[in-house]
Formats: C-alpha cells, structure tokens, sequence
RNA sequence: GGGUCGGUGCCCGAGUGGCUAAAGGGAACGGGCUGUAAACCCGUUGGCGUGAGCCUACGUUGGUUCGAAUCCAACCCGGCCCA
C-alpha cells in the first residue's frame, strides 16, 4: 500500500515553467516509462492508431497512446483483452497507454444513448445491443484493460447546449468521480478526474473544485472542442487550468488543432489527444508549418516536392507530393498510411518544440508569434 | 445483302410526347473533419445573366405535333443472328 501512495504521489515531475505563463515541462513516470511533457498521444480507438504499426508511432516520436474504453468493451470485449495478454500485449506497444473511459461517446453518439443518474445505456452502434456503462463498469474494464492511465467516466456535453443540461452534466460527473475513484482497483494504474462544465465558467469553477476535492492522480479537462471554437475554448481552458493543482498533470481532452495546443500549452496543459493527424490525414488532408495542403488537389500532380521540406517523416524522405496524390486518386491505401506518418510527426515535433522553448525559457514569445502567423498551426 | 437490337451530358446508364438542362452511378473539381459510428461526409460539374430568364444539347437530316430525347422517314455508325 505505501508502495502504491509512493508512485501516486511522485508520478509527475516538473522540469522547468515558463516566467511569463502557465507552460511547464515536464515528465509523467507510468508503469511502462515516462512521458515527456507536454505530450501529444495519438488516438487508438479500437486498439489500433489507424493505418499504421506501432514502430512506426514509435518513430514519430510518440511516447503514449489512447484506447477507447467503449470500443474495446463492444470489441473484442475486455476478456478477451485479458485473456490476450492485457492492451499493452494486444497492441502490441510496451510504452506508456491512457484509455479514456467512454464518456465522449455520450457526446460523439448521442442519439445512440440513454443517460440516467446511474449511467448510461447505449444502443450499440455495432449490432443495436443493450450496453450499459456507468462508473463502476467503465472503471472496472479499464483497471482489466491494464493502461498506465485511467480516465474517470463523466458526461461529455455538447456544444451548444441548455445550461439545466451542462449543469446535471456537471453534478453527474462529480458523483461518479467519486464512485470511479471508489471501483478504481488496480495498483500502478493512474486515475484521471475530469472537469466538465461547457463554456461557463461558474460551472467549470464547481465542477474543477469538486473534483480536485476528490483527489486524483492528474485532471483533464473534458467538454470542449465540440464546436464551441477557438476563442471560448482557449478562455475556458484558462480559466479551468488555473483552478487545478500543479503539481499534477493536467489533460486536455480530444483537443486540437495546432494552435489549439499551443495556446493550451501557454494556459498550462500537459497532455493532449486528438484524431486529427489520423483521421486527417487518412482524409488527404497533410498539416505543414506553412499551412494545409489537401492531396486532393490536382495543385499537386506533378510536385516533385515532399510534403514538408524539412520534415524527416519517412513519408518525407522517400515519397514526392505528386506520387501521394496519385495514391489517394486512386484509393490506394498507401496514401492515407503515408499522410498519418507525417500529421504524427508534424505534432511530435510540435511537441519537441514547445518542451525546448520552455526549456529554454522562450516559449512564451515563441507561441505569441506562432499564434499570431497563425497559418499552419491554425 | 437480309433480319434484329441499339446510338443520351467527360464515361456508364435511366427516361419512350409536356412536370427534362435530362434520374442514378462513376470520374473530375472543391470543401469539411478536434477524448474516432469517419481510408468518411458534404457541395459543384453545358453556356450567358445578379435574377425572372435566354441560348445550345439526347447519332445526322427532314417530318408529325400547340409541344419531341421520346412518334414517323431516310441516312450514318455499332452489336448480334441469317445468307
């Protein structure tokens, strides 16, 4: 038991802060190793990061990586998980994982679902089955999953929405933190609260003081990028972040686009996740510091050109734009396979240039101008 | 040479008197995607005009009709069958 406090209590360190605002650089130890903050974990729903291997991911430069608790309980369901060998075994990734616990599916398939006090029955979005979650269940199958992290289930609101539902949102999801701390079973497994509360800020304030009343291993911030925008994200974000302890890492949930990230940092998020590089990048769409080019585009048949001049992506180094046009011309999997290498690199080495502006004390001035040139971080 | 079926927009293809600038695919072009129901979804695709609208178009030419992609005739081209 001390042992376990120990690891809770040590598991974040804070390298260095930036004098002028909240950004910090820092290093989260899990039970597969560390993670250098600020972090980008690309998503791996169902048990896989789409169209690429994890040494691959592991080339990018990424250190951790997301399930989804919901996906992998329909499929292959958590025995089956366990029986494989735990997700780390099953993915074939021995470095640090986090799965979310499926309260983003509230949001992300809400007709598809039934919410009570207790938790919610969702309609499976597979077969139609009868699935119930709530804390309890969402905590067990994450603890028999076997991540380094674990995410608290809570009710991921949309945007807009009535400010009677936003608030119930927040009253459920500080009930069930509690019952989520209370299931949480497992030893060496970090558990995240989460603060929801939309856009206002009385909310947020509530819910982020109740949660850290509970007490977890680290704090996200949940509910946003889910169509409110940039600027009243970035404010909530501010305002949220600054009511969660420091000496935790603190984890914005599904966010974001580049300068999303960047002006995050600068409120004092450590992690951050996010389908874009994959999803976008499957979708043609290439993130450059100098903007976005849609492979699309017959702009680029007969480029010679790599994607990114300076980028050492493999994608980068051995193909030309115009044979990745002609790749998704043609449907060719390669396209979609060699565009989600590269958006994975563009944020890890977003990433490493955020954690040496801090270190080096110039990310404040740095992110000011990238905020304000905007294209390819926007 | 005879018979027969057919020739529709970039391609395939529906339509067999007015509701047709012409369904539906494909392709091309453009856009979207933020804790992944997403290698997906949406839009545009004859010309001119802001617009009502006008013009040009369903192999070619001519005809019937108030009105033709749709009916008739001849011709051209293609598939199949018979000599």
């Amino acid at each position: 038991m001390p042992e376990r406090d120990e690891f809770h209590m040590g598991h974040f360190e804070t390298i260095a802060t930036d004098s002028c605002c909240g950004a910090r650089r820092g290093v989260l130890h899990t039970a597969h190793g560390p993670v250098q903050t600020p972090a980008f974990m690309p998503v791996g729903t169902a048990g896989t990061i789409k169209g690429v291997t994890p040494d691959q991911i592991e080339a990018t430069g990424t250190e951790i990586i997301l399930a989804n608790t919901y996906h992998l309980m329909l499929r292959p369901g958590a025995e089956v998980v366990e029986r494989l060998g735990g997700l780390h075994r099953f993915m074939a990734w021995n470095r640090p994982i986090l799965t979310d616990s499926g309260g983003y599916q509230i949001f992300s398939l809400g007709e598809l679902t039934r919410i009570n006090d207790d938790g919610v029955e969702f309609a499976s979005h597979v077969d139609g089955a009868r699935v119930h979650l709530n804390a309890e269940t969402a905590t067990d199958i994450q603890n028999r999953l076997g991540a380094d992290v674990i995410m608290c289930f809570d009710e991921c609101t949309p945007f807009p929405a009535q400010p009677e539902h936003v608030r119930k949102a927040v009253d459920r999801t500080i009930a069930w933190a509690r019952r989520c701390k209370q299931a949480h079973a497992r030893d060496g497994q970090l558990l995240f609260g989460i603060v929801q509360g939309g856009i206002d800020p009385a909310l947020r304030s509530r819910c982020a003081e109740e949660i850290v009343r509970i007490g977890f291993d680290g704090y996200a911030i949940g509910g946003l990028s889910v169509g409110e925008g940039h600027d009243h994200m970035v404010r909530t974000v501010e305002h949220t972040a600054a009511l969660l302890p420091a000496d935790r890492p603190r984890y914005l949930m599904g966010v974001g686009m580049p300068a999303d990230i960047i002006a995050a940092v600068r409120a004092g998020v450590d992690m951050f996740d996010c389908v874009l590089p994959t999803r976008n990048g499957r979708n043609a769409f290439a993130f450059t510091r100098q903007g976005a080019l849609r492979f699309r585009n017959s702009a680029h048949i007969d480029s010679g050109e790599p994607i990114e001049a300076d980028c050492d992506c493999y994608a980068c180094r051995h193909f030309t734009r115009g044979a990745i046009r002609h790749f998704f011309n043609c449907g060719e999997m390669l396209g979609p396979i060699l565009l989600s290498l590269h958006n994975l690199r563009f944020y890890q080495r977003l990433m490493s240039e955020i954690r040496t502006q801090i270190e080096e004390g110039g990310f404040d001035r740095w992110a000011a101008a990238e905020l304000a040139r905007g294209q390819g971080v926007r």
